[in-house]
DNA sequence: ATCAATTGATTAACTGGTTAGTTAAATTAT
DNA sequence: ATAATTTAACTAACCAGTTAATCAATTGAT
């Protein structure tokens, strides 16, 4: 019960083992897709016998559901910090915008994940999973529906349907990550490049500040001010994260 | 050299079944992505015999670049004829964006092929995609930078990046699409039903020319102009086509 | 404290079903 | 005939999942 700094009590190394599937599993789930993925790929990068998935993880389902389950708590719960009451309606609006353009931009699995999942969605089931998301995504909706709903109410907010509120605040996010690899094809710039990255970002804020507020100059000032509160988070270099995905080491 | 109305000339039988091939690689590529594919059921479900793909197409990628080119192809004509110099700037982007709205509800394989694509572009390159993209894709960008630009230039549009513009146009649509699915988990009503569907593609349009026209008022009626001028398309069930995908009969 | 016995963690090697791709023979239109 | 089209049957590789054995930490009886 002492020990805790050095030593290699026999449940704190599966523990490190574990997570260290989990996280080649992340990588290699995001990348290839369910039935894209590799169980020998995921034991071979996290240095792990293959049976050991097996052991701690029912089957590959099994795996790749831990894998979202993971990576979708760790967002939604800093997503929420940003609903603080102290800001008004439409502040709380543009400054979840900006969190879940800055989610997207660090946590690139996480996106990578969820597109994934979402194609999957369409055709039958997906295990487990729905589940999951339901519990994950709904106090996020209710908390942009109360938003869209004060700001409305108090006058700051133009007379809309929430619904279509949120899907112009995640929607313009989304796709820009989205498309980026490809749009890189037919424009004359990279849209992964970190003035590319700063343009849309600010962009992004200052069209709704445009779009949603009743008052749109006063709308556009606070985008500015959200945008200088919340400052664009260091990313060491989104282009060679994502051309290293797939240059992983072959296990022998 | 007369033969056209019953003959089965050779090949116009060949032609045949490459177009049943096609068409079923299409359904099976969109639904289950390339991996997820099998050859098996593509030859199955074009009732074909599977040598048949290798006879008419390299192999597995050079079906499935095929069947991206088809569908890519088929969509982008179309997209160009809205945008007609006869429309105002201002009009000429609300009519693609809602055309673009119209494409993908009417053809989904389109939408869940460009979503798989896009994902697959993340890891590595994918083989001769990228030129067809460039080459579809150029033009229809060139027309949308040029429509917006022109619009600033006579003051309809507010001063601001055309590649914003175009994020926010499509973003929002690609993103209703793509999240509809899961989003069915956690709000109270179908995102896919008529009447969800019809709101969502007003909304569209009306968010558009709230936010990008310099007289807001004058946007906002532009944009219900065009919506009486565009129709929404008549889409028989499209829950149940999303449904149905995953119920292919099984070759012997 | 010492050392079996026990329990948990990890591995090498294997298995069986699946699937992309091939081949050689049969059919069909001209 | 003959060249293009179509097929049935086959194969080689791959890959998710298993098994039986090994290794290392913990327990507990002395």
């Amino acid at each position: 019960m002492i020990s805790k700094t050095k030593t290699r009590t026999r449940d704190d190394r599966a523990d490190r083992t574990q997570k260290k599937i989990l996280r080649a599993a992340v990588q290699e789930f995001s990348t290839h897709g369910l039935s894209g993925a590799r169980t020998d790929r995921i034991a071979g990068s996290a240095k792990v016998n293959k049976a050991l998935l097996y052991y701690y993880f029912k089957n590959k389902q099994g795996l790749y559901a831990a894998a979202v389950e993971a990576v979708a708590a760790r967002v939604v719960e800093n997503a929420l910090a940003e609903f603080d009451r102290k800001y008004s309606a439409g502040e709380r609006l543009l400054r979840s915008a900006l969190n879940h353009f800055d989610r997207i931009l660090t946590q690139r699995e996480f996106q990578s994940l969820m597109q994934q999942e979402m194609v999957r969605f369409r055709s039958g089931k997906s295990g487990s999973i729905p589940v999951l998301f339901r519990a994950a995504f709904t106090p996020l909706i209710a908390k942009m529906r109360e938003a869209t709903e004060d700001g409305i109410r108090n006058g700051e907010i133009c007379q809309m349907d929430w619904l279509q509120v949120m899907y112009s605040i995640f929607g313009a996010n989304v796709f820009y990550f989205l498309s980026a690899p490809m749009m890189e094809l037919a424009l004359p710039f990279r849209p992964f490049g970190p003035k590319a990255l700063k343009l849309r970002r600010e962009a992004a804020v200052q069209f709704l500040g445009a779009a949603l507020f009743t008052d749109r100059a006063a709308g556009m000032r606070l985008a500015n001010r959200v945008l200088r509160d919340m400052p664009m988070p260091r990313v060491k270099n989104v282009q060679a994260r994502i051309e290293n995905f797939h240059a992983r080491r072959r296990p022998l």
